[in-house]
RNA sequence: GGGCGCGUAGCUCAAUGGCAGAGCAGUAGCCUUUUAAGCUAUUGGUUAAGGGUUCGAGCCCCUUCGCGCUCACCA
């Protein structure tokens, strides 16, 4: 590796240690509480005791956030994944020498544990008064400096790490000095959580399909390939779970779900990463109406168990995620946008013609329903901030849900949009082996044979569906999108926790 | 992939084409209740990389790399 300047400063002090025969990389630590016990153990202490008794001695660990050195008397901040705490070292109890090397040889970043009772200071802050500490593990890079300013209770951050490329790609950094950064992922992974739980209570399962399949399918989206060297067979990062779930239908096990990871070759943006996070779930005797209930009792669920609020802060909206969503046949809600009767134009000429006629610059070339995807993309999905499910789909971009009765170009099919974005998708499931034939068969015919988003013909999958499968209602969420919603966060990279970035040439970015 | 913008010290940011700077961090001191502690002194630069114009380039031009925004793409 090569170091800079400061890091050669503290890698001698490393030295430093050593020669004095202290291991700055110590194997034990003696921690007894976590620094947010320790404090409300304190308070309680407080509360039963004359305050003039000394505490019970604690030791306490944590990375050293900032140091105030006074001569005869250093402050110190330490922090821990549960909080923070002032340490106080005085010479009259710990000595010149002790006191010296702290100030020496202890650096901001470096994770230390200390011992001593805990008590006030002047300004009334919770302090141990340090009797004796440890090097647990020297940092040699210096953290990016932060500093925190208190002013009427707001506390004010200074030179934090903000470069979004530094952050994205030393992620352990933005995470050690950002807080609020830590928060985020801490409740994204409070979302997961939640969700899991409302599905369990609802009798689903979780289960676990593969990731490497010899036929992607499921969504419409190029895939990524790579081969198995024994077996000398190509395969695909899946790009859905659907096919497999239903597999399970299939099987017997009538509600299941699989939290995990997608992976769509394509572009890059701030609401696309190459790899992410979907919720799919399946649920026997169950149409698209049922499955739109669910859809809102549990993100109101999620939204209760994750922020205690159904009212969330989004891109400067305020977004009300309360039962019921608002419900918007699409013919109409594209009518109502566009001036455009997509039932009137039942073909993909017809309907270029009247996007033509009203200036709406159709792409040319395109399947009915691509066109369609287009207008809701541009004219529905951005309008739609408060929660809204657009329902009753073109057939020919959903070739797994199931028919509307009386409409043969329309399936059973929801979308649900949050905040300008599309969050999830949902249908009625094609549980009809002979149809389902003749929709991968429809797909083959609309979708050019170059287009890698056509669907391949899955035999093993309608197979399964030919023993029978019960009439079902299929569910997909992306939780990164979701997790963007509860955190407030515009960008996807800001809730994945390494976000895919180019590669750079400098190797040690 | 296209358009626009950005890239300067470990971090946050300055610098009309004319000596590359500040705060924090660091280093050496002073300081026994501080909390962006304070005070004194001080180190630190391939200005993303490469080329060009110019007496002179962080700044202007070209190329490359990366990031951001945006369009395209994306059920």
């Amino acid at each position: 590796m090569d170091w800079n300047e400061l890091e050669k400063i503290r890698l001698a002090k490393i030295d430093q240690m050593r020669a004095e025969n202290v291991e700055p990389y110590p194997t034990r630590t003696e921690v007894d509480y976590s620094i947010k016990d320790a404090i409300s153990a304190f308070e309680t202490f407080e509360k039963n005791n004359d305050p003039s008794i000394c505490s019970p001695e604690v030791t306490l660990a944590g990375r050293i956030r900032s140091n105030r050195n006074m001569g005869k008397l250093a402050f110190s901040h330490i922090e821990d994944g549960s909080g923070r705490i002032q340490l106080m070292l005085r010479i009259n109890e710990i000595g010149e020498e002790n006191l010296k090397y702290f100030c020496d040889l202890f650096d901001l970043g470096d994770f230390i544990q200390a011992s001593g009772v805990l008590m006030r200071s002047k300004t009334g802050e919770i302090t141990i008064l340090v009797k004796n500490f440890k090097m647990l593990a020297k940092a040699v890079t210096p953290l990016p400096a932060a500093k925190d300013e208190v002013i009427d209770g707001k506390v004010i951050r200074h030179a934090t790490l903000n470069d979004p490329e530094n952050r994205y790609r030393q992620r352990y950094a933005d995470l050690a000095v950002n807080e609020e950064i830590r928060k985020t992922f801490r409740t994204r992974t409070a979302i997961v959580r939640a969700l899991q739980k409302f599905l369990d209570s609802h009798n689903f399962i979780e289960v676990e399909t593969p990731i490497l399949q010899p036929i992607y399918g499921g969504a419409a989206a190029r895939p990524f390939s790579t081969f198995h060297n024994q077996l000398h067979q190509d395969l695909f990062l899946r790009i859905s779970f659907e096919l497999y779930l239903k597999r399970l239908l299939v099987g017997g096990f009538d509600r299941v779900y699989e939290i995990g990871r997608d992976f769509r070759n394509e572009g890059v943006s701030f609401k696309h990463n190459p790899e992410f996070t979907q919720l799919e779930f399946y649920m026997a005797y169950a149409d698209y109406e049922k499955i739109m209930s669910l859809t809102e009792q549990m993100l109101a669920f999620v939204c209760d168990e994750v922020l205690g609020t159904r009212t969330i802060a989004f891109d400067g909206h305020e977004i009300n995620m309360n039962i019921p969503w608002k419900r918007l046949e699409l013919r109409q809600g594209i009518l109502d946008a566009t001036g455009i009767d997509i039932y009137a134009c039942t073909d993909a000429d017809s309907l270029y013609q009247a996007m033509k006629n009203n200036n709406l610059n159709p792409k040319e070339n395109q399947p009915r329903g691509k066109l369609i995807d287009s207008l809701i993309g541009d004219y529905l999905e951005p309008a739609c901030i408060q929660p809204t499910f657009l329902f009753d789909y073109p057939r020919d971009i959903s070739p797994l849900a199931k028919n509307k009765p009386g409409n043969p170009q329309v399936v059973e099919r929801f979308e649900g949009f949050v905040g300008g974005m599309e969050l999830c998708n949902a249908f009625t499931e094609l549980n009809d082996p002979l149809e389902q034939e003749k929709r991968f068969a429809e797909m083959g015919r609309t979708y050019n044979e170059k287009d890698e988003e056509r669907h391949p013909m899955d035999e093993d999958y309608l197979k399964a569906m030919s023993y029978g499968m019960p009439p079902s209602g299929g569910f997909g969420m992306g939780i990164d999108r979701l997790a963007m919603l509860l955190t407030n966060n515009r960008s996807i990279r800001e809730v994945i926790l390494f976000p895919h970035l180019r590669e750079t040439d400098d190797e040690e970015k």
